[in-house]
DNA sequence: AAAACCATTCTACACGTGTAGGATGATTTT
DNA sequence: AAAATCATCCTACACGTGTAGAATGGTTTT
């Protein structure tokens, strides 16, 4: 699976956010952020159905969905920052994470509390 | 910072292995990973200069070196990817790659005792 | 059914990216 | 210094992306 743009990632968070929709419903999430006109999302919409990303069903004002999950998205992006940053080990990623600071001491109070469930 | 393309990504790196080299050094790294032509390189390695990325010292045969640190390039994909995946909260992304079961045991463990050694 | 509105299609254009050939300039080797 | 090699510059082209106007087709409202 290839990389989303930008705009890509607005567009599907439209769709994840609202299921199957009319092109003005994706409007009426996508817009007030981006300020696109109606055929600037329109366009977007066709190039995503060509790749796969996105599907139209029924005839009269079509309804557009989201062909990928958020989570698979999500995923891919992680697997890429993984491979790229930390050879492919997500623990090393986790590790820098906590390291950097990144992380509230209420997170990791947390994060403590996940991790002795897990041993069980 | 914007995102940089997959193709620069593996000019950076072979950057940041090498400090600064010239074209030949470059390619000598690159181009049995990628395939790449002599010119394909220097053209990325001009554009990169162009988007402040790069930079060339010396005059005859120029030595280029990368202007970003690896550190913060993986840093701002990180930023970008912890924004849209989970609402800006390092935190979430951190429990939600431990409860992925992306980690082994060991690491766990050893996340556990840093998190141990946080504390204090 | 005319008007108004919404949706879809077609077309367009500038800029970015992947990829590289050919020409020319610089350096090293014989 | 000629030859060989390496580096740089210029040019090019196809495809992707950001962005949208104009035209046309469908649906709803009066």
């Amino acid at each position: 699976m290839a990389h989303l743009t930008d705009s890509e990632w607005k567009v599907m968070d439209a769709l994840w956010a609202g299921g199957a929709q009319t092109l003005g419903e994706v409007m009426e999430r996508l817009c007030p952020e981006t300020g696109w006109s109606r055929t600037t999302v329109h366009t977007y919409l066709t190039r995503m159905m060509a790749k796969g990303l996105v599907e139209a069903q029924g005839r009269a004002p079509r309804h557009y969905r989201a062909l990928l999950s958020r989570e698979d998205c999500v995923a891919n992006e992680e697997r890429a920052l993984v491979d790229r940053a930390y050879g492919g080990s997500a623990g090393r990623l986790v590790a820098a994470f906590v390291r950097s600071g990144a992380l509230t001491a209420q997170e990791r109070q947390e994060l403590k509390r996940l991790l002795d469930e897990m041993e069980v």
